[in-house]
DNA sequence: GGGTTGCCCGTTTTT
DNA sequence: CGGGCAACCC
């Protein structure tokens, strides 16, 4: 067996003894009343909502209203309200209510007293959605909503290892690690190894360990079948070992908090039989999203009442690089064959061309569940989809944020607008031009303000002051800001620890260190002592202040002259305000390793920039969806590592950019691109001519005046460019456009590799990638390099036929040479 | 111990 | 082109 969570195999004894428990569990159980006892004792908050709702059941339940709320519904989100019993797929397309779905659902179970609100378990994947759930359930039951264990599964899983998690040898107070922390500790263990971290990548290591924790796998699980050829096979140790690195810092990742408590199930069938029996009703949000651990932790918490709804939608799975199997979703129906299919096609949402036109191009994948979306008005077709061309990527950017910038004097909202890339450094472009325009913008997905270096400084001296033995967060402060504290030292602390298996905290007192070292350590100490008081008196915002100032950190960027160092004030700023939120730093730090992004909601009309990933679940009136060109979107790296599957994949993310507009689309790819400082000459991506001629109005650059029946300035903004590329292009030789559109991919570096010069730029010298490949493919040795002619002086090899070179001279002008007149320049 | 240079490499990223 | 990082030098 793959996995020793298989739940379906019944030699596997705790899970048959569960299920033999489970079978004679009722929808009305005396065990409730303590089981809801077990699990609400942490959180004092908590526990005084449930024990009052509790006591008040009868009463409670009467208050509720009637349900109107049913009336609301169409007829097939109704059915899926109200099959409550037994396990249901409810096939939800983009826009077709399927929140609404969940929260009624919910509602509904607690209005017929099916379930009291502690005894449904509701997950989702994002801490936004899970907010946007509550409030909706809110609304619509009151108070009852903050009863439902209501939230991310990452979060449930947390909760659980708070309060079990000490039977398999974690206590309470275990830290959630960051990425970075992650990749630190991978990184050591490698080192320690002698492994090579320029060929064997530890980011690499983590991401194979991270698959492995995404598919339920302990290391002790991982089967040949699994296995990796990574760094020679040498994988499956490293996880091992910062498995056991982990636990020696009392720490679990992200993948832990889902794997753990299957580990913790299948360990004591206990714990995980009061779960099966507390939660009647499961229901999961993006059921397309989830991975196999993510199912098995279902599926076991499922058994008890065998009530799971999960709503998703298989078109909408774009997270398979991380681990996410449409499997789950494609083949519900096997795993339960007793389940209920329920599609939601009615779509609230778009026009008829642009549904007509994702339909289209959805279409274009393989093994699909198949639904098809409707129109509610199937009348108006509404806009075409725009799709353009443009000179280059500096041109898009100006265009798009040119005609936002119109409807926007024109009285528009620009919170209805979107611009939708494919990959983050596409917002670059059109944050300039949003900035030059005045227009009110939010890139999302950015930077994210926990990931903050200054952020997690700050987290880390929280952590320290909390607890001593917190090594990862000594290793990041102890000489931030400088103590004088350098390799000598820190090799002498690890060694102490090693040998006396005490913290690097604790190992100051004992290791060998120069009176100066010590010295600096000695105070740091102090510090970190009196910090840890501070913890005990002060409310958080104010212990925080206080150590960030007295132990020099904030000074450390006062002093710093870098353009940055004052926002980062401004973030820590920001952090004591969130502080004030909070009753206790260790509460404050768990949600700092949970919640990736505060910022998540727009403040006033601000327009979006943001990746197509992160537009997931979001809608808009007007979408823009630029960079359509093959290389980027698809994107070359998804072909090569998956093929046909990375393809389709792409396609589904495509679906999503054009399914989150209501009205409008505007589709738009550039004929070159500047990537890693040097111009490529994409084509168009192939995702536009699956799209249905009758449903876009195209324009390609060349005919602008013939297509462009709206608006007069359209010519002349062709050719106002502002740019020197923008006219370069413009006016160059005509006779490379008859190879502009050949279906050769550009975007890799080979093809960047020869080129020839804009004539713009003097220097340095920029490339230029030819729209063809050429003549002779072979790789230039002489390209790029610096050389010096008699007369000419310096210059730059930019292209080269043979022994004719074009040189790029420092004076500006552009030559052909042949070789034997010129000597390489160092 | 700390600053500087030179080389490598470059998606998406809910938690 | 530019950020990150390791080797290298003061």
């Amino acid at each position: 067996m793959n996995s020793l969570f298989d739940i379906d195999e019944p030699e596997n004894d705790n899970t048959a003894q569960s299920n033999a428990d489970l079978n004679n569990a009722t929808s009305f159980n005396p065990l409730d009343e303590a089981v809801e006892s077990i699990f609400h004792t942490t959180s004092s908050e908590e526990s005084r909502i449930n024990d009052s709702f509790s006591r008040k059941v009868p009463d409670t339940a009467l208050r509720i209203p009637a349900p109107t709320f049913l009336d609301e519904l169409n007829p097939e989100q109704r059915q899926a309200v109200e099959t409550t019993d037994g396990p249901l797929l409810v096939l939800s397309g983009a826009g077709t209510g399927k929140t609404k779905v969940l929260t009624t659902r919910i509602a509904y179970i607690i209005q017929q007293r099916k379930a009291l609100p502690w005894q449904i378990l509701a997950v989702t994947f994002t801490n936004k959605a899970s907010k946007e759930m509550k409030s909706r359930l809110e609304r619509l039951i009151g108070g009852d909503a903050f009863s439902v264990w209501l939230g991310t599964f990452h979060a449930i899983g947390i909760k659980i290892l708070r309060k079990f998690g000490d039977r398999i040898g974690l206590a309470p107070n275990f830290i959630v690690l960051g990425s970075d922390d992650q990749e630190r500790l991978i990184k050591k263990l490698m080192q320690e190894a002698g492994i090579d971290i320029k060929k064997y990548t530890p980011a690499t290591m983590l991401e194979i360990i991270q698959r492995w924790k995404d598919k339920g796998l302990l290391p002790e699980h991982v089967s040949s079948a699994h296995q990796s050829s990574f760094c020679n096979g040498q994988a499956l140790y490293f996880y091992r070992q910062y498995q056991q690195k982990l636990r020696a810092l009392n720490a679990v990742d992200f993948g832990d908090l889902l794997l753990l408590p299957l580990a913790l199930f299948q360990q004591d069938a206990s714990v995980l039989r009061q779960y099966q029996q507390q939660f009647k009703y499961i229901l999961v949000d993006e059921y397309q999203d989830t991975n196999v651990a993510q199912y098995l932790l279902l599926r076991l918490l499922a058994k008890g009442h065998n009530n799971l709804c999960c709503v998703g939608d298989d078109d909408q799975s774009i997270y398979s690089w991380r681990g996410a199997e449409v499997e789950n979703i494609l083949s519900f129906q096997t795993i339960f064959p007793d389940a209920k299919i329920i599609r939601l096609e009615r779509n609230y949402r778009s026009t008829g061309h642009i549904l007509n036109a994702a339909a289209a191009l959805i279409a274009h994948n393989t093994g699909r569940l198949g639904k098809t979306l409707k129109p509610i008005d199937s009348h108006n077709q509404g806009k075409r989809l725009s799709v353009k061309e443009y000179f280059n990527g500096n041109q898009e950017a100006e265009q798009i944020v040119e005609k936002i910038n119109e409807t926007y004097r024109a009285g528009g909202l620009l919170g209805e607008t979107a611009i939708l890339v494919r990959a983050t450094f596409q917002t670059r472009l059109f944050e300039e031009k949003l900035l030059q325009a005045g227009i009110p913008y939010k890139i999302i997905g950015g930077f994210k303000f926990y990931e903050r270096e200054e952020i997690k400084d700050a987290v880390a001296y929280l952590r320290l002051a909390l607890n001593t033995n917190d090594d990862l967060a000594f290793l990041r402060i102890v000489n931030k800001p400088k103590r004088g504290i350098g390799k000598q030292a820190m090799e002498a602390l690890e060694q102490t620890t090693a040998e006396k298996h005490i913290s690097l905290f604790d190992a100051i007192t004992w290791a060998p260190l120069r009176p100066a070292v010590r010295k600096a350590l000695e105070s740091f100490v102090t510090l970190i002592k009196r910090a840890h008081e501070l913890t005990q008196t002060e409310k958080p915002a104010d212990t925080a202040k206080l150590i960030l100032e007295e132990s020099g950190y904030i000074q450390m960027w006062q002093m710093d002259k870098s353009p940055e160092s004052e926002g980062r004030i401004e973030n820590i700023n920001e952090l004591y305000n969130v502080l004030e939120d909070f009753e206790d730093i260790e509460s404050f730090i768990e949600y700092a390793s949970l919640v990736t992004d505060t910022d998540e909601n727009t403040t006033g009309d601000q327009l979006v920039v943001m990746t197509l990933h992160a537009s997931k679940g979001l809608e808009f009136k007007t979408v823009f969806l630029p960079g359509w060109e093959d290389g980027l979107f698809p994107h070359q790296k998804a072909l090569d590592e998956s093929g046909d599957i990375g393809l389709e994949e792409e396609r589904r993310l495509a679906y999503v950019g054009i399914t989150r507009a209501k009205r409008e689309v505007f589709i738009s790819y550039a004929q070159s691109r500047k990537l890693y400082g040097q111009w490529i000459n994409p084509i168009p991506s192939r995702f536009i001519n699956e799209l249905p001629e009758e449903d876009i109005d195209f324009k390609p650059l060349c005919s602008y005046n013939h297509f462009n029946g709206t608006s007069s300035q359209s010519e002349e903004r062709y050719h106002s460019s502002s740019t020197f590329e923008d006219y370069f292009f413009d006016t160059r030789d005509e006779s490379h456009s008859a190879e502009r559109h050949r279906p050769v991919s550009r975007w890799d570096r080979e093809s960047v590799s020869s080129g020839f010069e804009t004539g713009f730029d003097s220097s340095p010298a920029q490339f230029v990638a030819p729209f063809f490949k050429s003549s002779s493919n072979k790789k230039s040795k002489r390209i790029g390099k610096r050389v010096r002619h008699e007369t000419f002086g310096l210059g730059t090899v930019v292209r080269e036929e043979g022994e004719r070179l074009d040189i790029r001279f420092d004076s500006g002008e552009l030559k052909k040479i042949m070789a034997r007149f010129v000597e390489l320049a160092e």
